[in-house]
DNA sequence: AATTCGGGGCA
DNA sequence: TGCCCAGAATT
């Protein structure tokens, strides 16, 4: 099975930057960013990052304010606050080396055993099996696996095939076969190396693997975000570290409907574990509300430095668009750019 | 073992 | 709409 998948990885793997000058800082950051994000959003991240933080020593010295703007609409934040104390921590206590032992990789902040498998294999060619969703799905087929897929059991069952020379191989092949051929939905199975040791394929089965999870229903919120601009000045809040969203910049927010304002359209987000409705609302100088916030004035001409989660985003689009705020040079993040797209 | 973290793309 | 994505940390 080895050879088959490593072969077909020769001729259909793809071409990707993390790929291109491999050293162990760039696998680091991809890595990262991959965390339960697709290799497409990726790509022109990863690429703007290396422009921006080309070495780990760059990274490491960088602000936290400008790796979150780079971060910027990509989600899951702490992401990158772990990666800013991985690269001061290795560049403090590991002479600006990835260390090359697993056990010590996994007390990496941000790496866990996936991860730490992925850089072992990937950058010191060590025998570790990097379980991802990709190889969770092909191995559920490949042998069946009945109710949940466990990491353990698709590291116990696919450690066997590991090729001793180039493991890290065997892994980007399993997970370039898991994006582009043993995909969740109508498995492409004629392109695939694999079929003849499928038992979900020779059983005639694909479509029943991985056996689906219960669905569960997310809760929806209605919020109301307080807006106020005056003498080129708007009122931002930072979150804080225990909150979601942690060091980002927005609008405030709140439960109850402000006594007088005026109402925007909403505005419509879904997180992961809920579904919000943000009711935007113009607010004068003397909201009790705001003023017992945590806002602050900041500069609109600053706009473009902070970082916004994607909902603060678009309600900053609603804001330009209704003509109460305008600010040209909106240049930066792939964000910006889809929001402001016509739609 | 279950929850909390973002955001987007696709049938 | 629901599902899932090169998961990790916390409870």
């Amino acid at each position: 099975m080895t050879d088959l998948l490593l072969t077909w990885f020769k001729e259909h793997g793809r071409n990707l930057p993390w790929r291109q000058a491999r050293s162990p800082y760039r696998v680091l950051v991809a890595e990262t960013m991959l965390q339960q994000t697709r290799v497409e959003t990726v790509i022109p991240y990863y690429q703007r990052w290396m422009r921006r933080f080309p070495s780990l020593a760059e990274l490491a010295s960088a602000s936290f304010d400008d790796v979150l703007k780079c971060w910027e609409g990509l989600g899951y934040y702490r992401r990158a606050r772990y990666l800013h104390q991985t690269a001061q921590l290795l560049m403090k206590d590991h002479q600006g080396r990835l260390p090359r032992d697993y056990r010590t990789l996994l007390t990496l902040p941000g790496v866990g055993s996936y991860t730490a498998a992925a850089l072992s294999s990937l950058v010191f060619d060590e025998p570790y099996v990097a379980v991802d969703g990709n190889l969770k799905r092909i191995a559920s087929r490949l042998f069946t696996v009945a109710g949940q897929v466990t990491s353990n059991e698709v590291t116990r069952r696919l450690e066997p095939y590991l090729p001793a020379t180039q493991p890290g191989a065997f892994n980007e092949a399993l997970m370039d076969l898991g994006a582009t051929v043993c995909i969740p939905k109508r498995p492409v199975c004629s392109e695939c190396p694999l079929t003849s040791r499928c038992q979900a394929f020779l059983t005639g089965q694909t479509e029943a693997f991985p056996q689906k999870t219960s669905g569960r229903k997310i809760p929806r919120r209605t919020r109301y975000g307080l807006i106020h601009i005056a003498a080129k000045d708007i009122w931002l809040e930072r979150r804080s570290h225990n909150e979601m969203l942690a060091g980002l910049w927005g609008f405030v927010q709140v439960q109850n409907r402000p006594v007088t304002g005026i109402i925007l359209q909403d505005v419509h987000h879904t997180y992961t574990h809920f579904k919000l409705r943000l009711i935007p609302v113009i607010v004068p100088s003397d909201d009790p509300v705001l003023n017992r916030s945590r806002a602050v004035r900041i500069p609109l001409t600053k706009l473009t430095e902070l970082a916004f989660s994607v909902l603060d985003r678009k309600i900053l689009a609603l804001l330009e668009q209704s003509k109460y705020l305008t600010t040209d040079n909106r240049e930066p993040s792939p964000v910006s750019a889809r929001i402001a797209a016509p739609t």
